[in-house]
DNA sequence: CTACGGTCCTAA
DNA sequence: TGAGTTAGGACCGTAG
């Protein structure tokens, strides 16, 4: 043994007494998957649930005997005794395709009463089969057969189309045995039993075999809302990287692994220990395993993860660099058990393993693919460490109230959580889901949201501003619209159905919907269901106050509103699983109806004529909101009126539609639609935030120099009220831009390469394309961030021809294009904020004194940048030296050598002290300046800091090299 | 020179 | 196989 640390126990609690003829078992199970029972002839389909017990026991039951299924409609005057003969009809065409050897693959024909939702027939049940298979490729094949017509029964063609054929198999177990994402499973007495040891195949402490018919499933309320005390591995790697390169694995060794196993609901780790490669200094509270040898470190930390049995693995950006370089690192040093730690022993997986939770992060794939948890390091631990244990409660919160599994949040987008919610609505009124059968062109657009024209301009009074709160899901429940509530004009006469009194009639194309009393919509039930549960989640945050109980919580509540405004989206996917325009189209022309009524309703009430000091204006407006000026120039009055004014317009709507008052800002900069900024007020005592909105600030399309230039300025301008010194401030950076002197991380502009086949030339699609030539390894590939900086070129050379990869600009001392940074990037943006403040005072801002500048950069050589020369100048007076002389100095500055060596030692020591610092700093980004950002992605600011100060240390110490040939 | 389409990214 | 929606500003290149 190696390691000199010593060694605690960080096994699971023991397992208790447990005989399964008395005892039951209850456990949380975090994530559910499907598999092949390898004991059963027939190689059923078996679903594996993954979980712990509340006192900490590892837990792995298998369900059997659940069989996958879907529905046909039953052929015309399908009686009870045409079973057999049907199944049998199946089963053959079924052997046809599937050579079983006579084992069955039909395992069962049955009748059962079901309605579409598709449309209100007149709620009537009618006859379908449910056909249950031996195993899904089987329901596949015969999905297939009854969908093209191929199988025939009596001669006549079944059916055509399937209903719920599509549903995954895991899901159509959870959804029939109302398992919930991460809820509590129990297992009564003579239910379940222990696998033998031959039938293990985890590392589980509990493997438990059980049947799908005979356990109870828990929804997550009260007490069976706790959550199991997750045993939560955080970890961080250093590599050893060799001076100034990015850690590669085939070279750089990994010297450290810095370990935390913390237990959901504790406040501290109960694991803290480092792997060390060599000696290391003691770390408080921390065990230090050191080793000699990488290979056996790498080992030993393996052994460590599959004793610690952590059922979630966090770390920053594991998934991305820690996980694979651990990996590459151990295939490169040949140790060969490495990849496969985890929970399941054996079963290789080639990508990580199941519990590893690669992405916590909300939001588009951009800033999900950039997620960072955190860094075991310093200060920023307790509470980085709290932020992503938080992130995990809200995923585990969003699971319980979609029903999905785990790690379909992490792999699936949002319609499956809705596809889930609906299935388990439509169950219990025995409706059934037809299968999209072709994704054929239907997908005719559909008019979206108004965006009232905006008043654009600088407001120094308050703007009241007025939301409706969750209006698609409101207007959805207001209206009753769904798939089993649309009725069309032959059903209505069939039904003898009545204007307004049974059916309601929307602003689109005429869409009629059933009301409520007739029959109440499966879409309206789960938005009530959810709008409900987040009422009541936000009102028992307000009474907890044990912070892990808060956190579930809010979990719970951001959840239900995510999944609440989900479902719009859903029906109006065209390219989905159940594209529904009436119900999507009417949505939003109910929306469109509301904001122009609101609008209407806020200005002919507010008016002097009614009494009040001033006319109010409706200024902008999007979708949802309106933006109100009162007139009046105080906080509090624009809050009053506020209040008033979503009470009033509230009772124009029908429940639960409801306006409400949210904010003032004051003061506020509206520049187009979709753009403006202000001051962002709830209470008349102390603003809250500077809101900015679709302007360059929010956009990771400009430079950093750009964002940070015009987030300066509204600062300046709106919260410090200080127009001059926002002016001075801007004037400055435009001249030392055109001197200069901005570093070149504030200049890289990054953009997505989206497509592999552009029409039109773009910089970033050129520059992918040239680097590509270059080298084709390194080149950015689809989906990627392409950075790039914008270069100096010959005369009116488009921007395409003029992009460069900033590392390449850097290490060949290529000019940048100062003035287009200036012109194409800097100056619009600057006018549309100072133009509605200054008028045409703002154009100053781009002549005078600060934009005139002597310019002493190289003369370009042609085009082609790539071969400028530096021309090399004396250290003392500037003056060019003659080429190809190994001289730092002319001979007039010869006497001050000595001094000027010194100078340039400290230069040099400088340098290095700086490019030391950037790179700790970079080793994982921590502090960037605005994002966790990725720093193998050419996306960082830190990143291209350091590659300059790598080379300013390289540059300065070649200049102290030449000193030697002075003296 | 203007008009327009392609592209990117954001608001809601 | 698996994918929420539309509105819209801003920039750039190109056709006319």
């Amino acid at each position: 043994m190696e390691s000199t640390g010593k060694r605690q126990i960080w096994t699971r609690p023991s397992i208790p007494y447990i005989n399964p003829e008395e005892h039951s078992i209850a456990f949380q199970q975090i994530e559910v998957d499907e598999c092949i029972d390898p004991y059963s002839a027939s190689r059923s389909p078996m679903i594996r649930m993954f979980g712990l017990t509340e006192a900490g026991n590892s837990v792995l039951c298998y369900v059997k005997g659940f069989l996958p299924y879907f529905y046909i409609p039953a052929p015309n005057g399908f009686k009870s005794g045409d079973i057999a003969e049907f199944k049998s009809s199946l089963e053959l065409a079924l052997q046809h395709e599937i050579p079983s050897g006579g084992r069955e693959l039909l395992n069962k024909v049955e009748v059962k009463l079901k309605e579409t939702i598709q449309g209100y027939h007149g709620k009537q049940k009618c006859p379908f089969l449910k056909l249950s298979f031996v195993d899904t490729k089987t329901l596949n094949i015969a999905k297939r057969m009854i969908e093209d017509g191929s199988f025939t029964y009596k001669s006549r063609e079944v059916g055509g189309i399937t209903f719920e054929s599509n549903l995954k198999y895991v899901l159509r177990f959870m959804i029939d045995c109302k398992v919930t994402g991460a809820n509590w499973i129990e297992l009564p007495p003579k239910s379940y039993r222990f696998c033998a040891e031959y039938e293990r195949s985890s590392h589980c402490q509990l493997e438990i075999i059980a049947r799908h018919d005979q356990f109870i499933s828990h929804p997550p309320e009260g007490d069976w809302s706790k959550i199991a005390p997750l045993r939560i591995l955080s970890f961080d790697i250093e590599c050893a990287g060799r001076k100034g390169i990015f850690p590669e694995a085939a070279q750089d060794p990994v010297i450290q692994i810095a370990n935390m196993v913390t237990i959901q609901g504790e406040k501290n780790p109960f694991i803290r220990n480092v792997f060390t490669l060599n000696s290391c200094a003691p770390i408080v509270a921390t065990d230090v395993l050191e080793y000699y040898d990488e290979g056996n470190m790498l080992q030993a930390w393996c052994d460590f993860v599959v004793e610690a049995d952590p059922d979630v693995i966090i770390g920053y950006n594991i998934a991305n660099f820690d996980l694979p370089y651990l990996i590459d690192r151990a295939t490169h040093l040949k140790v060969t058990r490495f990849p496969y730690f985890g929970r399941m022993k054996g079963e290789q997986k080639e990508d990580v393993h199941h519990s590893i939770i690669t992405d916590l992060h909300n939001g588009n794939p951009e800033t999900r693919r950039r997620l960072a948890i955190y860094c075991l390091k310093d200060a920023y631990l307790p509470q980085r460490l709290m932020d992503k244990l938080m992130c995990l409660i809200n995923y585990l919160e969003m699971a319980r109230v979609t029903g999905v599994p785990f790690s379909y949040l992490l792999s699936r987008g949002q319609q499956i959580k809705v596809i889930s919610q609906l299935y388990r609505k439509a169950i219990e009124q025995d409706f059934v889901i037809p299968a999209r059968k072709n994704v054929e062109g239907m997908d005719e657009p559909f008019e979206g949201a108004t965006v009232i024209d905006p008043e654009k301009g600088f407001y120094n009074v308050p703007i009241t501003t007025l939301d409706f709160s969750s209006l698609y899901p409101s207007i959805m429940m207001a209206h009753n619209l769904c798939y089993t509530t649309l009725v069309d004009q032959r059903e209505i006469e069939n039904l003898n159905l009545k204007n307004d009194s049974d059916y309601i009639v929307t602003p689109y194309q005429s869409a009629r919907f059933v009301k409520a009393e007739v029959r109440k919509g499966l879409l309206p039930s789960i938005l009530e269901d959810l709008l409900s549960a987040r009422k009541k989640a936000k009102a028992d945050l307000k009474k907890e106050t044990d912070p892990f109980k808060r956190a579930v919580l809010d979990g719970r509540q951001l959840a239900l509103k995510i999944s609440a405004n989900s479902v719009y989206g859903f029906t109006g996917a065209s390219a989905g699983q159940m594209p529904c325009l009436e119900i999507s189209a009417s949505v939003t022309a109910y929306g469109r109806q509301m904001i122009e009524q609101t609008k209407r309703e806020v200005e002919s009430r507010f008016t002097m004529e009614n009494g009040y000091k001033h006319d109010a204006q409706v200024i902008y407006g999007d979708t949802d909101s309106v933006m109100v000026k009162f007139g009046v120039d105080n906080l509090v009055d624009a809050m009053k009126l506020g209040q008033e004014a979503a009470e009033y317009v509230t009772g124009k709507f029908l429940r639960p539609i409801k306006l409400e008052f949210e904010k003032v800002y004051f003061p506020y900069l509206l520049i187009n639609k979709k753009r403006y900024a202000g001051l962002y007020w709830t209470n008349s005592e102390k603003w809250d935030k500077l809101d900015t909105k679709g302007i360059e600030t929010v956009r990771r399309d400009n430079c950093l120099l750009v964002q940070n230039v015009i987030e300066t300025c509204l600062r300046k301008v709106l919260i410090d009220r200080d127009v001059s010194g926002a002016v001075a401030y801007a004037k400055k950076i435009i001249s030392d831009l055109l001197q200069n002197k901005i570093d070149m991380s504030q200049l890289v502009i990054t953009k997505a390469l989206s497509k592999s086949d552009y029409s039109a030339k773009q910089p970033h699609v050129e520059l992918a394309e040239r680097m590509r030539k270059r080298d084709p390894g390194s080149a950015p590939t689809l989906g990627d961030r392409v950075a790039y900086v914008i270069i100096k070129g010959t005369k009116g050379a488009a921007a395409y021809e003029k992009s460069e990869d900033p590392i390449y600009v850097l290490e060949n001392n290529i000019p940048i294009d100062t003035s287009y940074y200036l012109e194409n990037q800097l100056s619009k943006p600057l006018l549309r904020i100072f133009e509605p403040i200054l008028g045409d005072k703002a154009e100053s801002l781009l002549s005078g004194d600060h934009t005139r500048v002597v310019q002493h950069t190289t003369p370009t050589i042609g085009g082609l940048m790539k071969f400028a020369v530096i021309v090399p100048t004396c250290l003392g007076c500037k003056v060019p030296l003659t080429k190809n002389a190994d001289t730092v100095v002319c001979r007039h500055c010869k006497p001050k050598l000595g001094e000027l060596y010194q100078k340039q030692l400290s230069t040099v020591n400088e340098f290095e002290t700086r490019f030391a610092r950037l790179w700790t700093q970079c080793q994982r980004c921590q502090g960037s300046l605005h994002q966790d950002v990725l720093c193998s992605s050419r996306d960082c600011p830190i990143w291209y800091m350091r590659k300059k100060a790598q080379k300013d240390v390289q540059d300065a110490s070649a200049v102290l090299e030449k000193f030697n040939y002075e003296w």
